[in-house]
RNA sequence: GUGGCUAUGGUGUAAUGGCAGCACAAGAGAUUGUGGUUCUCUUUGUACGGGUUCAAAUCCCGUUAGCCACCCCA
């Protein structure tokens, strides 16, 4: 290729490709943020004892549908199913646990001693209309740990949900919590919400209604000024709870204060996955408008009896990375660039490529992260560019300096330059480098 | 899924029915081997498809996408 670049001529309209609605890439210049996720979940989850696990990104659609709900939007709406030509139909994931309780059954992974700790990191997919901090593909990272149902379990997994967001630099979240009950007390909770609600049934909003069938807990979210009055006087979950969760509330709410975690008691925080079962939370950003749960989680002490598994209590939560980096840049946290390059090589005259070329690989060999130009570029295009992307050096290699058998090697902050022997040049960059 | 707002170079914006302009970014250059500042020049755009009109970025319809609220949820 030489001389002038021509225009790349556009594609017509009628081929345009671009992503599907709701998943977007993530940018280089992005990643940044997504690695400071990704690095402190590995470092803190592993310091708790969670480890690692990875599922696929299918599953049988019926799993979804028995832990999450049959009822539940997700279930009936927002999944992406692939029609099988045999066999069950499969779903691209909407979350995690559920394969999670899948695969630790799968596994028999219940026969480890103590409590399991897992944590994990990827994408879900849930069919919804898009909105900032809600992509149809988005991106998680959680823990579950199973096989204790002592308060401090949960209070562990809380705190480690608050330490996250601390650790990640977020300053301004709160904790929310609730307790929904066990099996037992929570269906009679329901039952005393719906008769309570039965009698003013008409004076609910139209959603409220539908609720009333579906998940009369809901109605205790509902934002319509209607319906705020009725959920006001509505009797309380902590009213119904048995002599046991009652203890357990306050147990756990002792270790956290223990911890010198702050929270606050949200007695109509619910949740729409049918296994939470017991203490939930949320971790919820001010500034984040409607999309403002940066975290959720709870309790499903019942779930891996249900798909067959040993009675094994067991709590965890879930982060939603769009909505913590959404966070991380409205409170403006300053976050780690990447590492970038630091030497650019220039050659000068093409006669001297192939060296340079060579000289490029010995530096990558000795993992100094090193580019150069191939396009045979003027010097002053060279360090234009070597400027732009902010290197600590440049490396000029031309006919002088390969006479010479050397190499200038220019201190790109200070301006001034050296003469090195080829030979010697690694060591004499890594030297400058380890220094600076 | 429901309702609403929006869509102009890579990015941010101007043009209120009459010449698509500006800034940043990008590329080339300012006596031939020295960057950042400055200066000159250059490339690149009305999301898509229709309609109204002598004339459409501008008005209308549809599509697509993003955003906001709801639904739901991380």
């Amino acid at each position: 290729m030489t001389g002038k670049k021509k225009a790349v001529k556009k594609l017509p309209a009628s081929v345009k490709i671009k992503a599907v609605r709701g998943m977007s890439d993530i940018l280089p210049e992005e990643m940044k943020f997504w690695r400071h996720l990704e690095n402190l979940a590995h470092y803190l989850f592993r310091l708790y004892g969670y480890k690692e696990i990875r599922q696929p990104l299918l599953e049988e659609t019926g799993l979804f549908a028995r832990s999450i709900g049959d009822d539940t939007e997700i279930v009936k709406k927002e999944m992406y199913i692939i029609k099988e030509k045999e066999g069950e139909n499969l779903s691209l994931r909407p979350e995690a646990t559920a394969s999670l309780v899948r695969a630790f059954l799968e596994h028999s992974l219940y026969r480890e001693s103590g409590i399991k700790r897992y944590y994990y990191l990827g994408p879900m997919f849930r069919r919804e209309r898009p909105q900032a901090g809600r992509k149809r593909q988005f991106h998680q990272v959680g823990v579950e740990a199973i096989g204790s149902g002592h308060p401090a379990l949960d209070a562990e997994v809380i705190s480690l949900a608050g330490r996250f967001l601390i650790e990640a630099g977020i300053k301004n979240f709160e904790i929310q919590l609730n307790h929904l009950g066990c099996q037992d007390c929570r269906k009679k909770y329901i039952k005393v919400l719906k008769d309570y609600f039965k009698t003013f049934q008409r004076a609910l909003c139209p959603d409220c209604q539908r609720r009333f069938d579906t998940n009369p807990l809901r109605i205790l979210d509902c934002k319509k000024e209607a319906c705020q009055a009725l959920i006001k006087s509505a009797p309380k979950v902590s009213n119904s709870l048995c002599l046991r969760c009652r203890e357990h509330f306050i147990q756990v709410q002792k270790f956290l204060e223990s911890l010198e975690i702050d929270f606050r008691l949200n007695a109509r925080l619910v949740r729409g996955l049918d296994y939470y079962t017991g203490v939930v939370f949320e971790l919820i950003h001010p500034e984040l408008g409607a999309q403002n749960a940066l975290a959720a989680g709870g309790r499903y002490d019942n779930l891996i009896e249900k798909f067959g598994g040993p009675s094994l209590p067991a709590t965890g939560f879930s982060f939603g990375l769009e909505r913590v980096i959404m966070a991380l840049k409205k409170e403006e946290v300053p976050v780690a660039e990447l590492a970038e390059t630091e030497i650019f090589l220039i050659v000068l005259g093409e006669a001297n490529f192939g060296e340079g070329f060579k000289i490029l690989q010995t530096l990558r060999g000795e993992k100094l992260k090193g580019e150069m130009d191939f396009e045979n570029k003027s010097l002053k295009a060279c360090l234009r560019q070597a400027n732009k992307i902010g290197v600590k050096f440049v490396l000029i290699l031309g006919d002088e300096e390969r006479q010479k058998q050397s190499i200038m090697v220019k201190d790109m902050a200070g301006g001034e330059q050296k003469l090195v022997r080829i030979e010697k040049l690694t060591e004499f960059l890594k030297k400058l480098l380890k220094k600076s």
